[in-house]
DNA sequence: TTTTCTGCAAACGATTTGCATACAC
DNA sequence: GTGTATGCAAATCGTTTGCAGAAAA
């Protein structure tokens, strides 16, 4: 099934933790298994998990949402990125390296983020890397634009 | 000479602002002056505008700062940027396109931007284009990694 | 036991907003 | 004169932190 790497990381949670000196906790793996089961729910704030975390009764407190965002980033588990609309945002690191990197398509008109899966820019790092000697260990792209929904609408707001 | 472009956007001030409906005033052009003056120092935050403002005696209120940032942008006189460090920061927007796609190297060991003046992701837009159906207009591309400097020094901290 | 973790509430820093006054047009 | 802009202070929002009690190792 497809969604191995990330069944793979809540199992391993404990030993990624303890690896480190961090202990594991109830509050973690639950915060962990809500990406997992949104997987299909990209890109969440703290205040997207906390809400869901609410609504399964659960009593862990907001600080601790972003105690654990920070650290399972820190672990590599989760991907911190920023869409500039004031908050963090988190989704699963998925352990396949030609997966991890695909750029945003972030429309104007709707504020839809689109992920586009293909990453193509080897060529582009390569030649900055020789012209600069800066070493590229990541990147982020984000292109601004238009979804073919709202293109199709024809109502293109601000 | 080389800063025409930005000259030019100090001169048409008065003329951007009525057109959409602005009033000039003295904050507005005092303000704007500072990016033309600081033109080397590159993505002001509007702390940075505001102790720039305090040093030369000015009484222009960080409101206003924020305000004026605001409407700058919006103009298209500015552009606003967001590298992750909690605040936005803004730069000239050169009245050329070409100049205006540029790529940021972030140094992950001393923090350093530095500009990458090629773009060279034509292709990939007109790729994206075909593919998603997504109109592109504008772009944000950043690098994560190590600069020259920081790779002859060898002491790559975080 | 010992250290780390949690929850709460208070603190924080960047940005925004309400309002009375001052200014551009 | 009319409506917008300013400066100030208070409010807001996402996020961080101090601390005492709770829980993992």
């Amino acid at each position: 099934m497809s969604e191995n790497h990330q069944l793979f990381d809540l199992k391993d949670l404990r030993g990624k933790l303890s690896e480190s000196g961090y202990k594991m906790t109830p509050q973690r793996k639950e915060i962990l298994k809500i990406f997992v089961e949104h997987s299909e729910r990209h890109h969440m704030s703290a205040e997207d998990v906390y809400s869901i975390l609410r609504e399964n009764d659960s009593e862990i407190g907001l600080a601790t949402v972003y105690r654990a965002l920070d650290l399972l980033s820190d672990l590599g588990i989760l991907v911190r990125m920023d869409f500039g609309d004031g908050c963090a945002r988190y989704e699963l690191n998925t352990a396949d390296p030609t997966i991890h990197h695909h750029h945003h398509l972030i429309c104007l008109n709707c504020k839809k983020v689109i992920e586009f899966e293909e990453d193509l820019l080897e060529m582009l790092e390569a030649y900055i890397e020789k012209k600069s000697g800066f070493q590229i260990v990541n990147h982020e792209v984000k292109f601004f634009g238009y979804c073919s929904d709202c293109r199709a609408k024809g109502e293109l707001n601000p």
